[in-house]
DNA sequence: CGAAAACATTACAAAATTGAAAGGTTAGGG
DNA sequence: CCCTAACCTTTCAATTTTGTAATGTTTTCG
């Protein structure tokens, strides 16, 4: 885990860099600003820890640059005032979490694992999966045992919809809402002859059925 | 950083532990397959070190049902033996990379660390953009300045071509190819057209051009 | 048990997407 | 400067996808 840290206090650098090092992380400091970004835009880092206050351009105008050229690292902001003009600006301008001097090392230590964490897991997933059904959103295949399924649009977007939320019954206004965006009911059986189509594909060939019709209620994926 | 440990040897697990522990890393150790596999279906770990031989479940059918089960948790095999043939069905049964004892520590720790970066990196990326044009494979929206713009899917894959290649000249046979997924000419100017249809939609209504066309050659993406 | 409501399936029609062809435009070599 | 090849755009037709409606089936409840 490589950290980034922007801080010109030589006391407060020290403190922290000692502190994160023991804990295991690789820490690259510097007390400028202008390096800071250009370190942070290697892409190298899990998180940068920024003070506002330093010596040409502020943790805040590197925060904000790295957003602005979508780099999602994880930005924690130090700061020596603790207005809340500040901590809300810090916020906006794309930082993912803020402490203010004073604090203790572990109150630090704590939130930078946290943002590397969150991090990680907040990641959208890629591929969706029940049972053996398998889909993969970049791609947007279908799998169902190995077997290939060629769904639709419509077809897929029901199907994304059953994976997201699997056990779940999705009721057929929920289902108008979702796969066409309408917020009416349309006085026809779109959804039932929609349903009809995908299960076609997803059950008519396989011994355990996945999508389970509940009377008056909706439809469910499940075992 | 937290890591599983499957090791029966209590003198070796002393040494990988504290090793890995003073390195930063969590550490959590069993001497039973079956239990390192739930641990790590549970998704807290960002990779495994397996030994092969431990009493009962080995490391290598602990890797085969992870890998079955889709779970994409970066591992490593740790094995006394290191005939060839091990070492291949390690690796094709999923582990990422493969140990023999007798081993330094430091080669331990490099290869677990490159496990972890290679593994985060890798990652498809969900957004593709250059310049002002960003798209979001996941959601299939695509922007141009903020302002959505409507993509048949013919007109996305090739777009997301362009962007998956920016500033490289993608021939008309590519476009057959990647597009169409031909490998032949169909005698007709469907490239042209869909091209035509694309600009309409990318750069119309813009000021900067992005799709550019090279005479004899293709067409590009860029400023 | 029988009627009504909810659901399933099929067939057909409408709409959207794509491919082919034709005609116009541009660029570059002779 | 003209001719040709490459490219661009528009139009039309074929295909694919989606929506509607009609008909058949199942479940529930009196």
């Amino acid at each position: 885990m490589k950290l980034l840290l922007l801080e010109d206090d030589p006391k407060v650098t020290d403190f922290i860099t000692k502190g994160l090092r023991e804990a295991g992380f690789v820490v690259e400091h510097t007390t400028q600003g202008e390096v800071a970004l250009s370190l942070a835009q290697s892409e190298e880092y899990d998180a940068a820890v920024l003070d506002i206050m330093v010596p040409g351009l502020s943790g805040l105008s590197v925060v904000q640059t790295l957003r602005e050229q979508k780099n999602p690292i994880p930005v924690l902001i130090l700061s020596a005032k603790h207005t809340l003009k500040d901590r809300v600006s810090g916020i906006e301008l794309g930082a993912d979490d803020y402490l203010t001097k004073p604090f203790s090392f572990t109150e630090l230590l704590v939130r930078v694992q946290a943002l590397i964490r969150r991090n990680s897991l907040n990641a959208e997933p890629t591929t969706l999966q029940y049972a053996d059904l398998e889909m993969n959103l970049l791609s947007r295949e279908v799998f169902r045992s190995k077997h290939l399924l060629q769904l639709q649009p419509r077809e897929f977007s029901l199907l994304e919809y059953f994976l997201r939320y699997p056990g779940r019954v999705l009721s057929k206004t929920f289902i108008l809402e979702h796969v066409w965006d309408y917020d009416f009911d349309p006085q026809t059986n779109v959804v039932d002859v929609l349903v009809s189509r995908l299960r076609s594909k997803v059950d008519r060939d396989f011994d355990t059925k996945l999508i389970h019709t509940l009377r008056g209620v909706g439809y469910v994926l499940k075992l």
